[in-house]
DNA sequence: ACGAAATATACGTCATTTTATATATATGGA
DNA sequence: TCCATATATATAAAATGACGTATATTTCGT
């Protein structure tokens, strides 16, 4: 897949966007209630956010009934997979990171990916 | 060495350093004069977006005599280094990152930055 | 000390991005 | 059909970022 580099890391450049991609990036596929949830954001807020993600084929969505999963896009290039494992890899345990996926395991009623295929 | 993770991606999105990043990368410790050539843009413009490197500590300079020479900060974090790395990977054979080394291979009097030294 | 070359900064302006708030759309269940 | 939940979009204001042009600073050679 092709991708224009300077576009792509401008997605990676907010802190919205970042927290979302590094959260799908080890959770995998999750909607956008978990997401508000685990950032702790407002929903037009992740909303916008994983709307532009999309049109800049970073992530793929999804529609399970009344909710709509976003994952990692991937047939995005092997560089920017790259990019975004080094990333985990270096910040999975530091704040925000750390406390959105703690934040995101308490979440009540979550809505679980896979029984909803 | 610490790094914030959202700032140091503003930094790569952006055509100007994202080039000279990955042109510093590849070709190691280059001056202003020769970034300004290689990437056709002007002085002001080129300078402007090296001292925001600098100041996010993306780079280091030292002077050389009436140069000053600019590289990858060698104390970035692992993971940085590993984005840097992926990327130079994944865009040094696609426009304009190539067009860029080569106008840097033709430039005339070139400074050389280990005589300099 | 003076001029030339290399680099940095200041200023005003324009374009892009992000945000909050409000509202619209879509789905599922009673 | 009606309501509740989940998600998306519209709008306008605010903040941020990048730019060109002009000018300042530093260093070297004479």
């Amino acid at each position: 897949m092709n991708i224009d580099t300077v576009q792509f890391y401008k997605q990676l450049a907010d802190e919205t966007r970042l927290r979302s991609l590094v959260l799908m990036a080890i959770e995998g596929e999750l909607c956008v209630c978990e997401l508000t949830h685990a950032l702790g954001v407002s929903q037009p807020k992740v909303s916008r956010h994983l709307a532009q993600l999309r049109e800049n084929r970073l992530v793929r969505d999804r529609r399970a009934g009344q909710w709509i999963f976003y994952r990692i896009n991937p047939e995005l290039p092997g560089w920017a997979h790259a990019v975004l494992e080094a990333t985990v890899k270096g910040v999975r345990h530091r704040e925000p990171f750390k406390g959105d996926r703690k934040a995101l395991a308490t979440m009540p009623n979550r809505p679980d990916a896979a029984c909803c295929a």
